[in-house]
DNA sequence: CCACAACCCTGAGGGC
DNA sequence: TGCCCTCAGGGTTGTG
């Protein structure tokens, strides 16, 4: 599942790749991979043929490909989606849902087994911002510090893990992250936000930029199914502290990782050391 | 605001 | 080998 730091290393690799490049053309081979308002396939090939990409950015889990007037071509990768630079007469991967072509001659592909992936054309920044509505703060920017953190959670009373969950509370964040970012910070997925004293705030703020930050150096974490632009998997799986840990020892107290089911998700943490106080 | 659940999808893995 | 079932989960939507 890309989250933050996998959209980031697709992001870095492909700005030095296609920035400058542009598009020719391009073809839905799912034509729900189409996200809304628009969602209409033959409208995006048309919006992005002939525009230049000016910049490859990341807004949380989505990508933001800059194109030349005011437009952008955005793309979320959900569960299994993946963006891959393919040179002149590569093969596509059997998920491919969307391609295009670039002036050089190479291609972007769209691949997505399962088809939650998402792509969005829009002209102007106001479209723009409808596509990146209700985003919370990016937890890697300076204007994210501790007293923000600390403001977000004493205006809610939810249980961090959904809480961290919810991309317009803080946005990046997924179920891998959430789950290290706690572990990190010794505190229980079933906290309440409005519990935290200060010094575990500021546990939370660190452990989360350390999660997202050593998932980055690392080029991501790799389950199944995630890969970089160029197919290639992230190294970041055997550094996990907990995720998908259940049963092997913490590697502070050597007692077994246990995994609960939180808002519908796996949810994997420290007994031990993420105790939760009466 | 918060909790819960269905939905969208497909492949992997378990049970028999 | 094969069939059925469950599980995995990001985000949206709807209900209470």
């Amino acid at each position: 599942m890309p989250e933050l730091p996998e959209v980031e290393t697709v992001r870095a690799d492909l700005q030095g790749r296609i920035t400058g490049r542009v598009i020719t053309g391009g073809q839905f081979l799912w034509d729900r991979t189409a996200g809304r308002p628009a969602a209409d396939p033959v409208a995006l090939i048309r919006g992005v043929t002939g525009r230049r990409i000016e910049a490859v950015e990341r807004r949380a889990k989505f990508l933001v490909l800059r194109l030349s007037g005011e437009a952008a071509l955005v793309v979320h990768l959900r569960m299994t989606g993946r963006l891959r630079f393919r040179e002149a007469a590569a093969l596509p991967g059997k998920a491919l849902r969307a391609a295009f072509m670039l002036d050089d001659g190479s291609e972007l592909h769209f691949e997505d087994q399962r088809k939650f992936g998402r792509l969005y054309f829009t002209d102007g920044a106001v479209a723009l911002d409808e596509v990146l509505a209700r985003l919370g703060p990016e937890p890697l920017d300076e204007a994210f510090t501790r007293d923000t953190l600390r403001d977000l959670l004493r205006a809610r009373r939810a249980q961090l893990k959904p809480l961290l969950l919810n991309q317009s509370f803080v946005a990046g964040l997924g179920n891998i992250y959430v789950d290290e970012a706690l572990f990190r910070a010794r505190l229980h997925p079933l906290r309440r936000s409005d519990s935290l004293e200060q010094d575990e705030i500021d546990r939370l703020h660190e452990g989360i930029v350390a999660a997202l930050l050593q998932g980055i150096s690392n080029r991501g974490t790799t389950l199944s199914d995630y890969r970089d632009a160029w197919g290639m998997t992230g190294k970041n799986k055997e550094r996990l502290l907990v995720f998908r840990r259940e049963g092997k020892p913490c590697t502070v107290c050597g007692k077994p990782i246990t995994k609960i089911r939180v808002a519908q998700r796996g949810t994997h943490f420290c007994p031990t050391c993420q105790p939760l106080p009466k």
